[in-house]
DNA sequence: TCGATATATCGAGAATTATGGAAACATTAA
DNA sequence: TTAATGTTTCCATAATTCTCGATATATCGA
């Protein structure tokens, strides 16, 4: 991942209705959730959520299928990956590598 | 890792100047830099700086210590673990945990 | 003490982001 | 068609963040 991307997915998660949006679509992997179930949810107007979703998909941290009337997001764990690989390897040049495998990796399914 | 040490983490880093200082900072471990060399190296005002480098310490990504007239920041690994731990476990529930260990651990030193 | 150097804080303008009402668009069912 | 439902887009306002000149603070050496 580059540095502008992993900024541009560092920002879209940086903010608490987006982290959050993208925290219940994991958890709905890999099905996928309409855009209002979204909103419901986590109690926000529609069209603000679906700004927020617009920002999540330009991040490359979800993607969007029409179905029907709905359309269901789903998050993109691959992006995540990415950027996690970002901070671990180019952002810390390594440095924090080990010890987070270390940290993480009983917790893994 | 809580959800809200991690929103503030993710705006520390989301933003270039601060990335990089970030960066440049974890490239001058374990001794340090002085924030006015910070600055001269990014070609950004010392006082612009001096905002941003408090916006990182207050994330938890940098520590500083005064040593005569300047004051050198260091970056604090730990906290981009607690970060990185937090997005593959908690924000993931462990479903990116796996791959971005495989991906990444070849890179570590 | 004073002047020089290094950094932080203040304050204000510019830029960006967040929010949500209203309207437009898309899909389905009747 | 039309109405109902789900979503996005448009637009304006509010809030936040970024930037940096000016000033204040801290430390040192003379």
């Amino acid at each position: 991942m580059e540095t502008l991307n992993a900024i541009e997915a560092l920002g879209a998660l940086s903010q608490e209705t987006r982290l959050e949006a993208f925290r219940t679509l994991v958890r709905h992997e890999p099905e996928g959730l309409p855009a209002g179930e979204i909103a419901r949810h986590l109690s926000v107007p529609q069209n603000t959520m679906s700004t927020h979703l617009a920002i999540l998909v330009n991040a490359g941290l979800a993607v969007s299928r029409r179905e029907g009337r709905s359309v269901v997001y789903r998050a993109r764990l691959a992006t995540m990956e990415g950027l996690v690989s970002y901070l671990l390897k180019d952002c810390c040049q390594g440095q924090a590598c080990l010890p987070t495998i270390e940290t993480t990796k009983g917790q893994c399914r």
